[in-house]
DNA sequence: CCCCGTGATTGACACGTTTCAATACCCGCT
DNA sequence: AGCGGGTATTGAAACGTGTCAATCACGGGG
């Protein structure tokens, strides 16, 4: 139709400027800074921008830029509702600034962590909000020292000094969901943990210790630790029959689980022998997923501030990219219990 | 430390070169071609690239190349585990062959999933998969002219001659679960739906209706059809009330939901008012999401093979991408109906 | 001793954009 | 008419890589 339709060549931004009559770089000007570029002009290459289908090649400006405009999100499991609740609050906050977000899952593997953090290198991300395995921060600074810079989100360590970090406190969580037990009567309660290492399940499970320490009741004696091989329903639902072992004196009449996902498994695995909670067993989650109010009886569970928790690690990202002023900051909300049907006063 | 530490300027091919006392050329050949290059220097550049801790920039690479090695992913809406499980697929299968996939989140709205097409072709991304929001699939064939080949997964439809696409064959979903239904003893079944004019919705409420014309039900009279605003399991909740409407002798004795969040939400609404599945109504979902098995009493579901169709889609593009005589596909997958305990015989 | 073939290496250019110093233009003032 | 000052535009130079024709080094055969 057009006769002036060249080859397959993509169009690029010589193609527009000599369609507009004027050079490769007022056309840069229109597309960055229009305030710089008259009107008249400006409309003759907006004009011609849309005749030609123009669209701008990122390849070029980020070379010339040296920095991509996309920042990576580094998750521990896509599949994980904790985690994809997270990623939504990053990206909508990305979204505001014009980033895209490049969504990495190392899948808890070590060697998948490293590949991501090769890959956002190469692309020279604007920065990296990442979530390390097993609180292994070497990948962060690595990036760090590539010029990628990262902000750590819920797990591991690095000093304030060196990078921004957004977590949950633990310790408060655990000590909230002991605090609810003991309110209710339990005086022994399993703690059901993820593989052992995990430094989020050893704080979980030292505030659990501390809350009832903190009334008089001996940790050593009153908590028994269950370890699982993985975070998920199915080790939970596995894990059943060793958190009600221990004779019928010694038998736990709480769990609280280190996941939501253990603490689903672990309500299926009752009803499959029979049981139920609270009656048999009281059962506290952590994360607070939508899941948590669906089943029946509802989990009670700490939750924590998914959403907020990646908009916030998007946000001290930013301000480490824009604002020249920027000071790391430790950022630490604080999770809140929310009680549902799986626990109750202790009638053993 | 080391003393040719050089300015905060990124290390470049070039930097490689002059250490390892070759051409720039000379590396970048170690680096894509290395049969191409005697032992010896080889091993002295990769020396110097450990060295220098020289990482490749991909914007250099794509400029030149025209094309970037990343692939989209638009995908409807993060936080539904249906969708992140197809993720899992497409990530898994583009991780063998060195891609990295950029997910979008469209969250059903049609101009996020314009700024995602756009984002793609700024990148010059070298493919894509999508699900279209409510089958518009006029972005996908915009990248297509813009030279990013996309396939399309799950919804909408464009003629194999376009593009290859991925989907599941909705109305023996529907027919599947009718069947089920019938071998129950139910013949007033309400279908809840999603907002009006979901193409996924509506064939699926087809094959419903197909799957009770076969036996000689009348679908017009046995089937009535509620629509929610969204497809979450909140919609669903709210939706209990009109499901059970109609008066005693036309209450339904099963529902039949469009999707496992909206079923889930139906039995905790049911649970609510002293209801239950499936003594009260029988319930029966659609996707079969992890939680589906985490419920009591678990939720009788037609299964998606959600892991299946991302690894699927996947390849169909990498074949568009590396083999030279591709021809578009046409994939359909079938769904097969899980039974759990959210459905019984009708007693009423 | 020369020529030729082979395999390794080089040098220069192209990719599409942004940036910036330099230029062209216009207007009002002396 | 000439000049100063501001604004709009241009042209050329990067950015880091991949490619490819041209060159170089090295031996073996005539």
């Amino acid at each position: 139709m057009e006769p002036s339709e060249r080859a397959d060549r993509p169009v690029g931004i010589n193609d527009v400027a000599a369609r507009a009559g004027v050079s490769a770089g007022t056309v840069s000007n229109v597309l960055n800074r229009p305030e710089r570029v008259s009107e008249a002009t400006r409309i003759r290459v907006e004009r011609a921008i849309e005749e030609l289908d123009y669209v701008r090649n990122s390849s070029g400006r980020n070379l010339r830029s040296g920095r991509s405009d996309s920042v990576g999100l580094v998750v521990l499991d896509v599949t994980n509702p904790f985690f994809t609740e997270v990623a939504q609050g990053v990206e909508d906050v990305a979204a505001e600034d014009g980033l895209a977000v490049v969504l990495l899952n190392s899948a808890e593997r070590r060697d998948r962590q490293r590949r991501s953090a090769r890959l956002l290198a190469e692309q020279r991300a604007a920065g990296a909000v990442v979530m390390p395995v097993d609180g292994d921060t070497e990948d962060l600074l690595w990036l760090r020292k590539q010029g990628v810079c990262g902000v750590l989100l819920d797990r591991g360590d690095v000093g304030p000094e060196t990078a921004c970090s957004v977590s949950v406190d633990n310790r408060a969580g655990g000590a909230a969901a002991a605090r609810h037990l003991i309110g209710l009567g339990h005086e022994r309660v399993t703690f059901l943990s993820g593989p052992e290492g995990l430094e989020q399940c050893r704080t979980r499970l030292q505030g659990l210790r501390e809350g009832l320490a903190e009334v008089g009741i001996d940790p050593e004696s009153a908590v028994r630790v269950v370890h699982t091989a993985q975070l998920n329903a199915e080790s939970g639902e596995k894990a059943v029959e060793e958190v009600l072992a221990g004779g019928p004196g010694r038998r736990p009449t709480a769990v609280f689980c280190a996941n939501d996902q253990l603490a689903l498994g672990v309500l299926k695995g009752l009803g499959e022998r029979g049981l139920s909670a609270p009656a048999d067993l009281s059962v506290v989650g952590y994360d607070d997923v939508a899941t948590a109010s669906l089943v029946h009886p509802g989990l009670t569970t700490v939750a924590q501030p998914k959403y907020e928790l990646g908009c916030s690690a998007m946000r001290l990202l930013l301000s480490e990219l824009n604002d020249p002023g920027h000071r790391h900051e430790r950022l630490r909300f604080t999770p809140e219990l929310v009680v549902r049907g799986s626990t109750a006063v202790n009638r053993g």
